[in-house]
DNA sequence: AGCCTCACGTA
DNA sequence: CGTACGTGAGGCTG
């Protein structure tokens, strides 16, 4: 290693000056987030910060910000810095941002009153030569080129927040024509517009280069001004005293009082899911989010590497008779780490490799496909028994393609990625690798030193099994780390009792699919898009020219542009057309092509949404959705490809859709049973509001008895106008809805929402002080909780900026009700297949919509398992208003409505 | 090709 | 200025 070059390197950047630099650098109509906070600084900011970790890579860093408080500057000269224009409020709201990303990135940012980030730039700087650092110092400041030496460089942003200049000695010099110590004398003279520093008319950086030069340094020009010959030198004589004063104000401060020194700057350890969130609330999304990553992996590498953190395997690559073998010895150790490849989904799936690793340390593995019958005769036994316990990363997938080659799998003891679901369900990935990083600091790969005992022909291949042995070791180890976590939050229940469960059943539903009735959705295609020929020719006409009616763009245009109609809200690209929007524009009668646009609108979704399930079907015409089970934060399941959760119902139209999912052969009819208004019995419950309680106690319908309760009148003297302001209300409140949301709603005066939320409120205060208490309860404790200690973590109620403050309060509101429904609907379903296991029944359950089930049915048993449903899905848990379920029955999804 | 925005379907 | 999701289309970027 060559070595004149100081080992340590010390990062110094000007906070407000680059954070400015980005401000104006970029538009900020390009970086805004859903709730309208400006993220361009914090862009530009954080863009430059990343690149310069990456090229750079320093040992130690901080960030230095100015104070808002008058520096020794002001005091010398009164109008220092004045006549700039007032940063705006957009600008200052986003240092507090950098701030908090900084943090994240334990990355030090201090400021000091009275003093300058550059004065702090200069302490520092000063501190790290006499310590034997080398100093970078990124700054759109120019009075920091007067530090720059051997040991000090300044990197200068020249364009935008991409390009930094690295200005060394040679640089300044080059750029200047005088070396750096100089510099604060060549600016004396010219002066500095942005710091409302004149400087001598008529004298440029050429001309005060020159006499400094010729001069040998300001003090001897000053000497010596009445030399200077011509008009240049006469205007000097004559600013002599404000080039003085310049001098005096631009020289930076090398001994400010901070207590940092240098070698305590180093970056402190990274937590991936903290950068993770912080990028999520931010929305930074794409290439940055991309960059930082790759920054932030070698760091966490480095880290690594020095430490040897990896893991240790022992493996057996299974020759014939062998699997049998490593299962006798290590199959019950303890638990074993379960890793599969392969591929998976629509219900469906297929093996290409599995690895075992016991708690030992041995590992093996092998292709499924090549086993002896011995050894598949033993895997399958071993898979199977309960009492063998494994532990598996998001194991639904894999189970489905051991399924596939008629292995079942038993003894799941820990699953992983629902663990890590379950600790913080807010995560948008859970890949294993990162949580592996995350709570036990290691990386997916095998120790260097293991590597090397073993000999194994073909290189890619040992590479694959090595990985993926080195995943079932990992596994097991992050499972006993996440019993633990679990444990200390109360939540190993949630996981063993219900997720866990859960897997097997949700597995068991994908590859049952569900029948589509292939002839009807062909016919509403074939309807719909005739439809929408029909209206795209009627808006066509309306308007005198063609446009693509599915472009929001070119919607715009024409409305707005061409035909003038009046602005609607705005969207971050231009004005909204949303049909809410376009209602309104309707009832003014603006234009007859509205009607068109809203009625193409419907046509085309359902059509596009008919069209995607038709090609869906498999051999035997039924879909296979796929439910995720850690994906939404409240604790909900989400289904994909397709979502069977957001098939249409509310229209007629609509609901052909559902005609078109039938029970399929050797079945007689589908059964649907839902909660009837679980989330508010929810609220009734955790509330305990007697008054709400008594409501659902009553048995009649909730809506017109509230109202009648909050308008002091008998049930039936509520008109419907009522009841659906009640109604909005009674939902509104689990959803956080304002006064401003429900008057919206309800197309009523603001006032009047207030005193329609006032008056329920009188009657039900409990809810009230039961919702304001969840929030006040979630913002000291960090997380709210469901009826089952289901947690959502929620940062954000303790922040500054007020629109993140006041989503978080909405999702603290939410959440444990949202997530107790989920809690107990997933144990309605737990119950609900043991008790068809035990009665033996054939039909099965298909489909989970929220707060619904789907089964099909045998008709010969239709009647015994209405009533399990029933008693499983009432039983499911004890609320105070107490669950009640409504089932339909029919041929198709559309007839078993109810 | 991949990503983002808008719009819209469900509970 | 009401929570939680997933999808499809257009259109921009590389």
């Amino acid at each position: 290693m060559a070595t004149s070059e100081p080992t340590e390197t010390l990062l110094l950047l000007d906070g407000h000056s680059l954070a400015y630099r980005a401000f104006y650098a970029l538009p900020v109509e390009n970086f805004s987030t859903t709730t309208g906070q400006h993220t361009n600084a914090v862009f530009g900011f954080t863009s430059m910060l990343v690149n310069v970790l990456r090229d750079e890579k320093p040992s130690h860093v901080a960030v230095c910000f100015d104070r808002s408080e008058p520096t020794f500057r002001h005091t010398a000269y009164s109008e220092y810095k004045a006549g700039r224009a007032k940063t705006p409020d957009e600008f200052h709201s986003q240092i507090q941002l950098i701030c908090e990303m900084l943090d994240t990135l334990k990355i030090r940012h201090l400021s000091v009153s009275g003093f300058e980030a550059d004065d702090l730039i200069a302490t520092l700087a000063t501190r790290a030569t006499a310590a034997g650092m080398r100093t970078l110092v990124v700054t759109g400041d120019r009075d920091a080129f007067q530090l720059v030496d051997d040991k000090v460089t300044v990197l200068y942003p020249v364009k935008g927040v991409s390009v930094l200049a690295r200005m060394d000695p040679e640089a300044v010099t080059a750029k200047y024509g005088v070396p750096p110590q100089r510099y604060r004398e060549l600016a004396a003279l010219v002066g500095e517009t942005s710091d409302n520093l004149p400087g001598v008319p008529g004298v440029g950086p050429k001309t005060a280069a020159k006499w400094l030069l010729a001069y040998d340094g300001l003090d001897n020009l000053v000497a010596r001004v009445d030399e200077i010959k011509g008009k240049a030198g006469e205007s000097l004589r004559e600013h002599l005293g404000q080039v003085l004063r310049n001098q005096q104000l631009n020289e930076l401060d090398t001994d400010a009082p901070l207590e940092a020194d240098p070698a305590a700057l180093n970056i402190g350890e990274w937590d991936r899911q903290e950068i993770q969130a912080l990028l999520d609330t931010l929305e930074f999304r794409g290439e940055l989010r991309e960059r930082l990553f790759n920054t932030l992996s070698e760091h966490a590498g480095v880290e690594a590497a020095e430490t040897g953190e990896g893991f240790t395997v022992e493996l057996t690559r299974a020759a014939e008779g062998e699997l049998a073998a490593w299962l006798a010895a290590h199959g019950r150790e303890g638990r074993t780490g379960v890793a599969v490849s392969g591929r998976w989904g629509r219900g469906a799936g297929e093996l290409t490799a599995v690895a075992l690793a016991s708690p030992s340390g041995a590992a093996v593995h092998f292709d499924p496909a090549l086993l002896s019958p011995e050894d598949e005769r033993a895997f399958a036994g071993w898979l199977a028994d309960p009492s063998a316990p494994k532990a598996m990363h998001d194991a639904k997938g894999p189970s489905l393609a051991f399924a596939a080659r008629g292995l079942s799998l038993a003894g799941l003891t820990s699953d992983t990625a629902l663990a890590c679901y379950l600790v913080a369900p807010d995560q948008r990935s859970y890949e294993l690798g990162e949580q592996v990083l995350r709570f036990l600091h290691k990386e997916l790969r095998e120790e260097a030193e293991q590597s090397g005992q073993l000999t194994l022909d073909g290189a890619d291949e040992d590479t694959a099994a090595q990985d993926l042995a080195v995943r079932a070791r990992a596994v097991a180890a992050l499972a006993t780390e996440l019993d633990a976590e679990l444990e200390r939050r109360g939540a190993d229940r949630l996981l063993h009792e219900l997720e866990l469960p859960l897997v097997d059943i949700l597995a068991r539903m994908e590859r049952a699919g569900i029948a589509i009735d292939h002839d009807h959705l062909a016919g509403l295609s074939a309807s719909l898009g005739g439809q929408a020929k029909e209206v795209e020719q009627s808006a066509f006409d309306a308007v005198g020219r063609e446009f693509n009616l599915g472009s929001p763009k070119q919607v715009q245009q024409v409305l707005f542009d061409e035909l003038g109609l009046p602005k609607t809200k705005r969207t971050k690209t231009g004005y909204t057309t949303d049909s809410e929007a376009l209602t309104g524009l309707l009832e003014k009668n603006a234009h007859p092509v509205l009607e068109h646009i809203l009625r193409w609108r419907e046509v085309a979704k359902l059509k596009s949404m008919v069209d995607s399930l038709i090609p869906l079907a498999d051999e035997t015409g039924r879909i296979h959705t796929t439910f995720n089970q850690t994906v939404a934060a409240t604790g909900r399941l989400s289904s994909t490809d397709p979502n069977v959760q957001n098939i249409p119902a509310r229209t007629e139209e609509g609901r052909q859709i559902r005609a078109a999912f039938t029970v399929g052969e050797g079945y007689d009819t589908l059964l649907t049973a839902d909660y009837s208004q679980i989330e508010l019995r929810i609220m009734a419950h955790l509330s305990g509001d007697e008054q709400l309680i008594e409501a659902f106690v009553s048995g009649a319908d909730f809506h017109t008895i509230t109202a009648a309760k909050v308008f002091a009148l008998e049930p039936d003297q509520i008109t419907h106008e009522l009841r659906s302001k009640i109604k909005a209300m009674n939902y509104g409140l689990a959803y956080g809805l304002s006064e401003y949301g429900l008057s919206q709603q309800l197309r009523i005066p603001p006032a009047e929402a207030r005193a329609l939320k006032e008056g329920y409120f009188e009657v039900f205060g409990g809810v009230r002080d039961y919702l304001a208490s969840v929030v006040a309860e979630a913002r000291g404790d960090g997380y709210t909780s469901t009826i089952l200690g289901r947690r959502r973590y929620l940062p954000d109620l303790n922040s500054d900026n007020r629109q993140r403050r006041e989503m978080a309060e909405r999702m603290a509101l939410n959440a444990p009700i949202q997530g107790s429904a989920a809690d107990i609907i997933k144990v309605a379903m737990i119950r609900i297949d043991a008790a068809l296991r035990d009665a033996g029944l054939k039909s099965r359950m298909l489909l989970q919509v929220h707060d619904e089930l789907i089964f099909e049915v045998c008709s010969d048993e239709l009647e015994t398992l209405k009533a399990l449903v029933r008693t499983e899905m009432d039983g499911a848990y004890q609320l105070r208003a107490p669950l009640a379920v409504a089932m339909g029955t029919g041929r198709t999804w559309y007839d078993a409505a109810h």
